[in-house]
DNA sequence: GCCGTTTTCGGCCCGACTGTTTTCAGTCG
């Protein structure tokens, strides 16, 4: 068997749609393959487990056909069709595709007119004039292809969604500034708190469109506006970020915020029960069809919950599950879990101080812990092993907690700080510390630092070993990925998931933005394990306490509530879940 | 290629913007 998960399947299905779509194949086909990824992509179980029980078909859109495309990948590395494919259009068409401006038919053309296969040949063409050999060319076309290929070569990586929404934040309050400006709401990815974000999409509510839209053109984030008509203005900012602002009128408000907010698999789904109920759903509302397809009467949209009730949902899907992967369902039965918010936080749990390698104290944490209306805090520096950024000796640890006794004795109404650490899982799955020092502290999170390079059988190994050790409470970061950075550790999932319910070992959701660890699929599968989830913004400044906010919107991602979360329990409960409560002393 | 409370065959989501081949194709979301 070879190594695929459920991503790296999606994206051998991925690059099989691209393929039958430069290749000009059936307009269903290969959308039969796309839709297919995208539903494996955020699938909870291992295909290739599913795969040995022959019960692939029962995830949607997979039929027998691909079901036999799956089993052929799994134990040979590859597919024939893809295989045949990729002999008659090199892959490096795919990357012609991404660039924008450029889409299936102008990457078959440049491949059949001029050979071209990478993005330095376009670059090339585009320089030499060569291109302009291929039909449909005009100098707008060209210029703008080029602008294309600039703006994909310098963001190849999409931007973090710390940074992204920040931006958005400010370019919707300056537009609300705006008097022809009634509403404006961030949609799209962005409001699906995605982890990176292609562009910004922000939805205008206004009864004067031309004047919002020039509005758009002056903002002061613009540096150079794309396009711009009656309705969609589309700027690139100085970060080199897309922002694309639509207007409605406010009776179209709602559908047009469902219609962008997406995501497109979910408003796929979302019009085909429209048009099971015949009627249709587009972003300036919902209507009944009317005789031989006329459009009919106009029967909501102002408000999402009128676009989703007129339907017959019984629920609003919350805009961060939205991908089609079974919260149409749960939505339309009434049966969608109330998700974890924000404000049901009462706590951090994982914080850095100055004693290693952080850059505030624990008394500056303690006041942001009680700025955000924490009842309780942590304090979590690196353990001994990792000599790099002075991990605390024993001495040191004495010297921290009579701090920590000194700031909980008399604190009013200061939140309290429980004593742990973030230990350093060994090659051979031990950690550091002696056990009767292991057992001084109130808890104790274990993390990989080390090992980057194994292969995921080994790391797996070391998680495993770790997870049966009574002093550690929970698992930080566990996949070790920072994204764009580093990828994940190949673990083997389910064996981790499935010793932490074993064990009653929690899972860390690191919320640091770069990391979002684990993520969002990785956390349902943890709930359908029964395995806990503690989220902790790792801070190295006080300030970083505020990124619990993207923590608390990967754990909703992930179907987590706040009977599945450690940060919304009372400090009595929140004792109760760790290993050492259970010990006889 | 998938799928079935209209169907085992014949459907499969929808509209805006741009540029050019000027009546529509390509791209995007």
């Amino acid at each position: 068997m070879y190594e695929f998960d459920n991503t790296a399947i999606a994206r051998e299905l991925e690059l099989m749609s691209d393929l039958l779509e430069i290749a000009g194949a059936d307009r269903f086909r290969f959308l039969s393959y796309r839709k297919a990824a995208g539903m494996i992509r955020a699938w909870p179980e291992q295909l290739s487990k599913m795969a040995e029980e022959d019960r692939l078909t029962e995830i949607p859109g997979v039929g027998v056909k691909l079901a036999g495309s799956i089993c052929e990948l799994l134990h040979h590395g590859t597919f024939s069709e893809l295989e045949a494919l990729k002999a008659e259009f090199p892959a490096g068409l795919v990357d012609l595709m991404r660039v924008p401006n450029v889409g299936p038919k102008r990457a078959r053309q440049f491949f059949d007119k001029l050979g071209i296969t990478s993005l330095d040949a376009l670059s090339e063409a585009i320089e030499s004039g060569e291109i302009a050999r291929v039909g449909g060319m005009g100098d707008k076309t060209i210029a703008n292809i080029r602008r294309g290929l600039e703006t994909h070569l310098g963001h190849l990586d999409r931007m973090l969604l710390m940074d992204a929404l920040p931006l958005a934040e400010r370019i919707v309050e300056e537009l609300l500034k705006h008097d022809a400006v009634i509403d404006a709401v961030p949609a799209g990815s962005l409001r699906r708190m995605q982890e990176t974000i292609g562009d910004i999409d922000i939805i205008t509510v206004s009864e004067d469109s031309s004047a919002v839209m020039e509005a758009v053109r002056l903002l002061p984030a613009t540096e150079r506006v794309l396009a711009s008509g009656d309705t969609k203005t589309s700027v690139l900012t100085a970060s080199g970020l897309q922002v694309d602002v639509r207007v409605v009128k406010p009776d179209q408000a709602g559908a047009a915020l469902q219609y962008f907010t997406g995501s497109k698999e979910h408003n796929v789904h979302v019009r085909e029960i429209a048009k099971k109920h015949g009627m249709k759903v587009n972003e300036y509302g919902v209507f009944r069809i009317g005789e031989e397809g006329a459009e009919g009467e106009r029967v909501g949209g102002a408000t999402e919950e009128e676009v989703y009730s007129v339907l017959g949902f019984a629920q609003l899907p919350p805009p961060e599950i939205r991908h089609d992967a079974g919260e149409i369902e749960a939505a339309l039965a009434g049966d969608l879990p109330r998700l974890l918010e924000l404000s049901d936080i009462r706590g951090d749990f994982h914080l850095h101080t100055t004693s290693t390698d952080a850059h505030s104290t624990l008394e500056q944490n303690r006041a942001m812990a009680a700025a955000l209306g924490y009842e309780y805090l942590v304090v979590t520096d690196h353990a001994e092993n990792l000599h790099m950024v002075r991990g605390m000796t024993v001495t040191r640890l004495n010297e921290q907690w009579a701090e920590v006794d000194a700031l909980n004795v008399d604190r009013g109404e200061a939140p309290y700080i429980l004593k742990g650490i973030e230990l350093n899982i060994g090659r051979d799955g031990t950690v550091d510390y002696d056990p009767e020092v292991l057992a001084s502290f109130d808890f104790c999170i274990a993390s990989l630092h080390s090992g980057w390079g194994d292969d995921g059988a080994k790391a797996t190994t070391r998680l495993l070993e770790a997870m049966g050790n009574p002093y550690v409470d929970i698992i930080g970061h566990p996949s070790g990925r920072i994204i764009g950075k580093r990828e994940p550790i190949a673990l083997d999932i389910e064996a981790v998931l499935e010793r932490a319910a074993e064990t009653g070992t929690m899972m860390e959701l690191n919320a640091y933005p770069d990391r979002l660890d684990l993520k969002d699929t990785h956390l349902r599968s943890a709930k359908r394990h029964g395995v806990r989830i503690a989220i902790g913004t790792d801070a190295h400044r006080a300030e970083h306490m505020r990124y619990m906010r993207y923590g608390v919107a990967t754990a909703r991602r992930g179907w987590i509530t706040a009977d599945d979360c450690l940060n919304a329990q009372p400090l009595e409960t929140v004792r109760s879940w760790f290993k050492r409560s259970k010990l006889s002393s």
